[in-house]
RNA sequence: CGGGCUAUAGCGCAGUUUGGUAGCGCGCACGGUUCGGGACCGUGAGGUCGUGAGUUCAAAUCUCACUAGCCCGACCA
């Protein structure tokens, strides 16, 4: 391609709304351009970057057996009133109605619309396991979008969903490691390192779930690592071991006057006691309109994505104070377990062995003392649900946790029979029996992937593509697009484009200066510049952008040079090295 | 939705306190000099000052309402 012909809008400045450093370079180096809020278009440089990625992806799951299809994305909304997911997704589901009034939703994800295919079609356990895929935009009503193309309300994702027989677990369960083999293999090939976490399987349901994080300071997920095992969870999913305390029955239940201390800091100052003797009670209400008293000890903290999947609901919140004294008789900043009527009571584990130990006494200025878990109150159930983060102890071996932020790149799940049962999709099996079969669900994220390559690989000068992603393979770089050098250059590029070496020649009339910086900002992994003394001499000059070397090279040897190096860094980032000459 | 903030030329910003009819840098166009790391000189184009109402002889500036966007939190690929 020629510069001069293609649509690259660089910048020196970034407008201010981009903060991370993938967003200002994807701005800066002309790849994207925000339309909305959370709705982005990709210019020509970044297209073909996204382009590149979906087809590593296509590759990695058609070798695993997957059938790409392409999807519509305006859906009936009937589709996902049978799933049920019209009335529990919430305001995150785009929908509309057309002229006739009838709904519509515009697909977040494709269950409905796969399973609604395969339901007419799978007949038999001989069809089976069956893996579909799709490539395409998928549109969520985010509350807050962000970090650029990072979450947005409009995003291309990958979406895979498998097919096993009945009570197969050992087939879903080959696909799913079929489909974790498959990510590592997708996010090395983009140049990415990334970490397998065990994770919340959330409002998809189903069983078992692995997230592919990139480490990134700037990251939405939290997540822990135990360096002595290695056991990885995100805090979604994380437990740990629970500290070794010693509690003494200290008595009957007794009222404390407590005026105006509602904190746990300030009770434990108050009352002389460590916060690890107090039991913190949160008063939550579900999407259900249930009120749920969650306890734990005063040192803790309630991670409330644990506690909305215990309870199983699709959303919970902190009660309104006034509410919680209306509808409960508790006022806040003293309440607790005891005696409590029109509430749910669910308790940490850290709970359970509790003994002689402070709660609210559900009376305002009064705390109790010598409080019993189990004879003063008794919660519903003992769970996990506390936050787990830094120097909390590995539920697999002791060591000491430490936290780190991740971006989610892809996520897989074992989906169970949730949506084959939802529509009905049976088949017979060898003994002419209908069965359900049982689904996983496998996502990536697309221009997110590419935020991360970007968050991963750049300077202060712009990008570093790596090879396998990056928009071209060679930048020329005539220092003047004219004489001599122009020549040459254009000798280079057709002899490297008819080699099937992707290039771009700026043959714009700019100062070398301005050449070279827009080449940094873009950041193609070879810059191979054309001058007047070099040329001179026969020679061009080869520079990795990655390294910062560079190295001369004689211009009738440039382009099998050139050629060559480029085919060995391709493979460097080729799977298991079964991939093939250009990622086009 | 809760908390914080912003809105003036394509981008980054000043001007708002104390009302007087809009400016700087970058970018863009033209001319000239320059020409291997974002050159210089000159000329020029480009603005409903987020929207609407109000106060006033006069509003970017003061008042009210609204809208959009950004940051922190809850949701997700």
């Amino acid at each position: 391609m020629r510069y001069s012909r293609m649509f690259i809008p660089t910048a020196k400045e970034a407008p201010k709304d981009a903060v991370i450093q993938s967003h200002i370079l994807m701005i800066r180096a002309g790849l994207v351009k925000k339309v909305s809020s959370g709705i982005y278009a990709l210019l020509p440089l970044g297209y073909r970057t996204v382009k590149k990625v979906e087809q590593i992806i296509r590759e990695e799951m058609d070798r695993i057996g997957g059938n790409e299809f392409y999807l519509p994305v305006l859906i009936p909304g009937e589709l996902w009133k049978t799933s049920h997911r019209w009335y529990d997704m919430g305001q995150e589901l785009f929908r509309l109605s057309d002229r006739g009034e009838q709904d519509y939703v515009l697909a977040p994800t494709h269950e409905e619309v796969f399973t609604y295919i395969v339901k007419d079609h799978l007949k038999s356990y001989r069809d089976l396991p069956l893996t579909v895929y799709q490539i395409g935009l998928k549109f969520r009503d985010e509350i807050r979008p962000r970090f650029g193309v990072m979450r947005g309300k409009t995003f291309i994702m990958k979406d895979a969903y498998s097919f096993h027989p009945e009570k197969d677990d050992d087939s879903l369960h080959k696909t799913y490691s079929d489909m974790s083999g498959a990510y590592r293999r997708i996010f090395l090939r983009c140049g990415l390192e990334t970490i397998p976490v065990a994770a919340d399987s959330g409002a998809m349901g189903g069983s078992q779930s692995e997230e592919f994080m990139v480490s990134a300071a700037i990251g939405e997920e939290e997540i822990v690592r135990c360096p002595d095992c290695g056991y990885v969870a995100n805090t979604e999913k994380a437990t740990c071991r629970l500290e070794e305390i010693t509690y003494e029955d200290t008595g009957k239940l007794t009222l404390v006057e407590t005026p105006n201390v509602k904190t746990i800091d300030d009770l434990s100052d108050f009352l002389g006691i460590g916060p690890d003797r107090l039991i913190k009670t949160l008063c939550y209400k579900t999407s259900d309109g249930e009120y749920v008293l969650a306890l734990i000890r005063g040192d803790l903290e309630v991670h409330e994505t644990k506690l909305k999947n215990y309870l199983g609901v699709s959303d919970i919140e902190k009660a309104k104070g006034e509410e919680a004294l209306s509808k409960l008789k508790i006022p806040m900043g003293f309440a607790g377990p005891v005696g409590v009527r029109g509430a749910r009571i669910v308790a940490d584990k850290s709970v359970g062995m509790m003994k002689g130990c402070v709660t609210g006494a559900n009376r305002l200025d009064y705390h109790y003392k010598n409080v019993n878990a189990g004879r003063d109150f008794v919660p519903e159930r003992y769970i996990d649900i506390r936050v787990v983060g830094d120097g909390d102890s590995c539920p697999e071996c002791g060591g000491r946790l430490f936290s780190f932020r991740g971006i989610e790149l892809g996520h897989i799940f074992k989906l169970g029979d949730k949506y084959s049962r939802a529509f009905g999709v049976t088949y017979l099996d060898e003994g002419g029996e209908t069965k359900v079969p049982l689904m996983g669900c496998y996502g990536i994220g697309v221009e997110r992937t590419v935020a991360a390559v970007i968050e991963q690989n750049h300077d202060k000068d712009g990008i570093i593509w790596p090879m396998s992603v990056s928009p071209f393979h060679v930048h020329l770089l005539p220092v003047k697009y004219d004489g001599d050098m122009k020549e040459a250059a254009e000798l280079l590029y057709t002899e490297l484009s008819e080699s099937g070496v992707e290039v771009l020649i700026d043959d714009r009339e700019e100062r070398a200066g301005v050449k070279f910086n827009d080449a940094d900002l873009i950041g193609i992994p070879f810059r191979v510049t054309i001058g007047g003394k070099s040329l001179a001499e026969g020679e061009v000059e080869l520079k990795v952008r990655a390294s910062g070397e560079s190295k001369r090279i004689a211009v009738k040897n440039a382009a099998s040079v050139l050629q060559n190096m480029v085919r060995k860094e391709l493979d460097r980032y080729g799977a298991d090295g079964h991939f093939e000459g250009s990622a086009q």
